[in-house]
DNA sequence: TATGAATGAGCCTTCATTCAT
DNA sequence: AATGAATGAAGGCTCATTCAT
């Protein structure tokens, strides 16, 4: 007796979100997935072609919310602020979906559309890293070569990532670290 | 019909080490493995349990030289040397064995033993560039407190995966930025 | 491509009911069962959680209707009839499943649960006959210590298996034997 | 670097022979009987042709003695003892070989060759325990119809292995209840 | 459109048997 | 004659995907 549901692409996101976010992509089955969201398997396959296009739907949308809030801060925040403000939104963000995450900085294992949405993605981050970085080092009157520059910004990106990995109940610290690492190599 | 085969565990070894860096676990097969050394899948059984049991020796055996080169370095060179020298050699094993590297950062979906195997090696390296760190730190008559030095190592360590992901063709640039950005810190 | 398969659970108690009783559990597999109820092999997972828990299933099924018909006996046969009608209507189902009753005779090879399924149920062919052998001495008079009743009921269980074993083709005689075997020693 | 080794064939036969009672046939593999035989697998094959024929060889050897005890009984027990001695020894010798006796009263499961030794073997137990039985008949002046006896053999003979199997630690009523059945079914 | 039973390729693992040494 | 490494068929089970309802 099939049902009409309602917002079923969302709570299909929602469930798919929680559960990749958790156990990683190997380790989730659509049987899964379908029971979570509160449908059939079948169904999901109306919405989604196959497991990798609803992984990667839901990698492109769990990040679309951040990049609007960087945006935000790129947009309105004050300069001297925006690097800092910038990464602790990213921390923050990071560290509610650890397992989402984790691919970012993962290259292999991934076919190649899976890693083009990805790099997208990634590249999005980066580009705001890129950018709060530049009014930054315009702030603090710094030079920096384009080379140091590029690496600039991924260390930033992946020190994000690590510092949430290893010290996840020390964020004030671990910003802080992060700040200093950048500022000191802008002197 | 068996046959004597000759230097079996090196082959196997060296499949699976290729199979599982370019791969990932999950995407390996024992059938893959037997195929690529050359046997049958069953030969594959005398010689480990399982395909955890597997992994987990070829992921252990191809850091143990690793280790002693770097211990070589810690023992040998002098100490205004030992950081980079071990930066450098890190680097250079890392970039040879990128996908298997990976599995040093990612920290889910490796179940109890996996995770326990991966980390005693993890931290054989971390310990390394402690000692390292310790040694350029005097070196360079710099102060550090216990919660950024802690953070430095670890920063030291994902640098040099991420520089390899990253610029994987531009080694002497990526090894000085990483130094670059631990001297600063140091200041 | 999948189609709804009319009475399936039915169809597969019937295969693998055949194939167990002929067989034996260790010399069936599932691929057998699968095919001889024309299904796939994962659809037989849809409906048994593995091949234990199958034939376990089997087992309990293709006794309960016994069970049934042996307690209408003791509701509604006459004292003087029940023993003996209970012994034929338990040795002619007994001899339409040969292989799997042998399981009842079977102590070891069989790991806990199935152990446990199997003797909840040759316990409750047994409680089925001691209640029964209790009606016909009543019935006859007769007397006789504990434990060579406990004695008695076991012999009449195996009897009835070994008679149909040994002399299948010979059912009057054989039930007349037991009786006799039965009503010898209640004298 | 290949040993003669003493008594090779007996070794074997003694490892086989404790295994398969054990555990039974399809929980003992060639590896075993080779490790507890202290031989190499491939050796095993020089002996036996294969798992089967092993199997079939330590079944029929394991009785050979048994089969002996019960002769020397046959000739030289008085008339009077001749029933009682037999039931006691093969009591004994089942108690002793629990797993191995099983097969004697499964009829399935067992191909064709392994079925004809089997049946071999418990023809040969049969003829005794008729040999004996006629004596105990003759000493009691004890009449039976031809059809009742051959069904008298065979209950002794499963009655044997049934209350082992039950009632294991009673050896003592066991036998008196086997006999009570046969002497009140002679009355 | 929603359902979920059905599908079957594919995976890991075992083990009787062979045969080069 | 003894060895035991090598073989590979076979088995149990999973799960992404399909499609009749």
């Amino acid at each position: 007796m099939p049902k009409i549901i309602d917002g079923i692409e969302e709570k299909i996101y929602n469930a798919a979100y929680e559960l990749f976010s958790q156990k990683g992509y190997e380790f989730v089955n659509m049987k899964m997935v379908a029971n979570k969201t509160g449908i059939a398997v079948g169904t999901l396959y109306n919405y989604h072609k196959n497991k990798k296009s609803l992984y990667l739907s839901v990698l492109e949308n769990s990040w679309q919310e951040t990049l609007n809030k960087l945006d935000e801060i790129m947009d309105n925040e004050k300069k001297s602020k925006k690097l800092v403000r910038l990464i602790t939104v990213l921390y923050t963000e990071i560290s509610a979906r650890k397992g989402i995450a984790q691919e970012l900085i993962k290259s292999s294992e991934l076919k190649e559309i899976k890693k083009k949405v990805i790099n997208k993605l990634k590249n999005k981050l980066l580009i705001r890293i890129e950018e709060a970085l530049d009014c930054h080092k315009d702030y603090r009157n710094a030079e920096v070569d384009q080379e140091t520059k590029k690496r600039l910004v991924k260390l930033i990106f992946i020190e994000i990532i690590a510092m949430n990995n290893e010290f996840h109940d020390d964020k004030q610290k671990n910003i802080e670290f992060i700040m200093n690492s950048v500022n000191s190599m802008l002197s």
